[in-house]
DNA sequence: TTGAAAGCGGTACCAT
DNA sequence: ATGGTACCGCTTTCAA
């Protein structure tokens, strides 16, 4: 079913019936009609890839989340389709489950389907390089691996020292940190930890590692409590797991933040719905994603790229209920 | 930039780098090497449209989303991004932030980006038609406004049903509704409710109104109470807004269940996290995403679509602690 | 007002 | 192993 089908059926030529699709002038009324009613009765419906072609406009990116339903990759999502938005451009979603499996499959499809990725990859960048041939992409996060590609980093370094300090001013010295256990180095928020530990002349008392989950918040919370009942603040790689260990906590009976302070990272508004409202190192997701897309912008039009530290969000302590 | 770019800067024919990029045979291995080179040198990227309009395949989706932020939607999302997936269909996403302006709009530049479009759109039938043009379309949700098109429903009427003959059972007879705000008619739900408390030979103590947020569900609660102060439970459009019930009774110094039950609708993951966990009217949303991308592909394949029956999701009463 | 022809940027088929 | 040519389905330019 082709323009062509549609001119035979009504008894005009192929731009004919271009110009009644398109609403151009330069065409009879009846003929229009004619035209657009004969294509309706078809089933009449143009290529994308034929009207692409010739119409130089439109652009696509994709975007790769780990896993849409944390609401922490929700809203950095959010926040990169109403940037992309905002330019007329389209965004194609691949949620890879936080699979690396899929991550390489999606990789490998995308490039023929969108101007440029960006997002969350995982797999290092030397199997990107093959999968993506030169695709322009913007990673987001990548912490200390991203040495080659763009990447919008996350800088929590002040915050963490102001969540630190927080604790510290507050007479806590019995301070323990929840990384993430997702891979083997710790994270570079455990470095940030440990520095502002540091400045402040502490000393942690253990570093466990938990889930990316409230399950793995919780769990980890009261294994650390049972190793060490002597902790009484508690800074943890992101939100959720925080979540999570305000909920062991009061399942235990410690009060927040009477007997136990907690101080996640982040920012999620999911933090200001729990009770009490989580303590956190905000990070503003739009922010991140606007980065995101001016920086998946610049590739495209081969302008400069953002300089490194134009290239990054910072991260502030933001004091609600748990701290 | 060209294949015909790339094809003059190594000395090749077109159909040469065509080999070349696509890791077909028949090429010499020197050859194939040169041609990569000088692409990668050029930076040239096959144009997608070409590519698409010679190969066939591919088939990409508009998913449309009117707060990807609320997490009902983003769990809809999540599940019609799995769902599509599986077919190897590519999911664009608009997130209409709730304005019929945004919804125009993007229908308006939907059609030459997509082969179908699904997801919430509150904009009236005719209005659809015009800015769509025969572009198959699945629309989600659209209770008793869905006359023309193919629409997956969702129906709680037996989930409802039994919401409220547990609360009944429980000695409950003062009940209220919660319903949204949003449009002036009452909602489906609200038709639910009202049938299973006449079922149940119950008057309904009053039903107001919400907005669909935290907030929204706060307020009314409040509003409410303070004009009944007699009611003892409250069934209410969805979760978020029950979750906002829940807030509002614990800082009036109801207890839930004991002093005042509540009953959401949807069945969210967020439900579980709250203190107490929420009873809800639950919707499998993955069943609702697999459904929706099911009944693209039967309108695409131009094979029967799902009938009436076959094109809802049931709604079934997940008790937890807050009823 | 309408139609013929020339692209848009690729891939596939058939020679060479 | 490589190149010539047709063609994918549409829009734009130019004549008629």
């Amino acid at each position: 079913m082709t323009i062509d089908d549609v001119a035979r059926a009504a008894g005009v030529s192929r731009q004919t019936v271009s110009r009644a699709l398109n609403d151009k002038g330069e065409i009879d009324a009846s003929t229009k009609q004619r035209v657009l009613d004969t294509a309706h009765e078809l089933g009449y419906r143009p290529s994308r890839f034929a009207r692409g072609l010739v119409r130089q406009d439109s652009i696509s990116v994709g975007l790769m989340i780990p896993d849409l339903l944390n609401p922490f990759f929700t809203e950095v999502a959010a926040a990169a389709l109403e940037a992309a938005r905002k330019r007329g451009w389209h965004v194609v979603v691949y949620d890879t489950g936080d699979r690396v499996e899929e991550e390489r499959g999606t990789l490998e499809v995308i490039a023929s389907q969108v101007d440029a990725v960006v997002g969350y990859l995982s797999l290092p960048e030397d199997e990107i390089d093959k999968l993506i041939r030169g695709l322009p992409a913007v990673l987001i996060d990548r912490e200390h691996r991203a040495e080659r590609y763009n990447a919008i980093r996350i800088d929590g370094e002040a915050g963490v020292h102001a969540a630190i300090r927080h604790l510290a001013d507050a007479g806590h010295h019995r301070i323990a940190m929840l990384d993430h256990a997702a891979r083997s180095e710790p994270s570079i928020r455990h470095h940030w930890f440990a520095t502002a530990m540091a400045a402040c002349g502490l000393e942690p008392v253990a570093v466990s590692r938990a889930d990316q989950s409230l399950e793995g918040g919780e769990h980890a919370l009261r294994e650390l409590l049972a190793e060490h009942p002597d902790v009484t603040a508690v800074f943890t790689f992101n939100d959720i797991i925080a979540i999570g260990a305000l909920r062991a906590a009061r399942r235990l009976g410690r009060r927040v933040p009477r007997d136990l302070a907690v101080i996640g990272f982040d920012g999620l508004q999911l933090g200001t719905l729990v009770e009490p409202a989580l303590t956190t190192v905000a990070l503003d997701t739009r922010e991140l994603g606007a980065l995101t897309i001016e920086q998946a912008g610049r590739l495209l039009a081969r302008s400069g790229p953002l300089s490194h530290d134009e290239a990054a969000v910072k991260a502030e302590l933001r004091l609600r209920e748990s701290a």
